[in-house]
DNA sequence: GTTCATGCAAATCGTTTGCACAATG
DNA sequence: CATTGTGCAAACGATTTGCATGAAC
């Protein structure tokens, strides 16, 4: 009971994806492939990325909702993002500056910041 | 030279942001002040959703680019965005799960995973 | 031959923008 | 009065979808 059928296309899609070291959007793959299939619609490449992100063979680089949120809490903190209600929520926990530490000192890379989202359950869907 | 003039509707908005520990959207800002303005218009919350934002009154919660980008890399990772070309970098730092033990001891949430992008300047734009 | 994948174009949806009028200073 | 803010509707841009045809099995 195999949900989808072989398609050359996706394998390439794919094969594309794996080759890049970086993270392209949907309009890059469709110019990358183009040439190679001169027939080639963008509605394809946005099936074939959503199918491969289903089967587990890609991700999606995003928070989960599309669109935009906005935060009052001006002072750097932590996410918490509850994966059962959706709701993101500010986290009191210390920024920690050690961690840029060890990507300077493992790349060479200039790093003056970062953000972390952590994903679960919130208290209140584990208690209703 | 104030680039903004005072507007009560800006102030209401701001306010009502500040009001909830939720990070909402601006459809959600639309519902909530629709009736105390009813001649509220979606593009209005919009406007001032943006120069509350460029004042640095409120923050908007995203990853910078507007559009879905995808990871052919699946196995866990960290990634590095640099501020000044865009591109996003796969990290071969380890994953702390320690992390995600400081969230579990100081609240009630049950965290599975957590993402952190580190900002900064990469190899290329410091040495081009 | 039946079912899924594709190209194409139209539709969708969150967000932005142009315009005429109202509010601010 | 000069300029910014607003409502309204149209425009925008990334993504999705419906439909007829082609590929997979």
């Amino acid at each position: 009971m195999e949900k989808y059928r072989r398609s050359k296309l996706r394998n390439r899609i794919l094969e594309i994806l794996r080759e890049t070291g970086s993270h392209p959007h949907a309009d890059w793959v469709y110019d990358k492939l183009k040439k190679e299939y001169p027939r080639l619609s963008l509605g394809s490449v946005y099936r074939n990325l959503s199918i491969l992100t289903e089967q587990g063979m890609i991700r999606k680089i995003d928070f989960g909702s599309s669109f935009d949120r906005f935060d009052a809490n001006t002072t750097d903190h932590y996410h918490f993002i509850c994966e059962n209600c959706g709701s993101i929520i500010d986290l009191k926990l210390p920024i920690d500056k050690t961690l840029e530490d060890r990507v300077n000192q493992r790349t060479n890379f200039k790093t003056k910041n970062h953000k972390i989202q952590f994903y679960g359950i919130c208290e209140n869907c584990i208690n209703p």
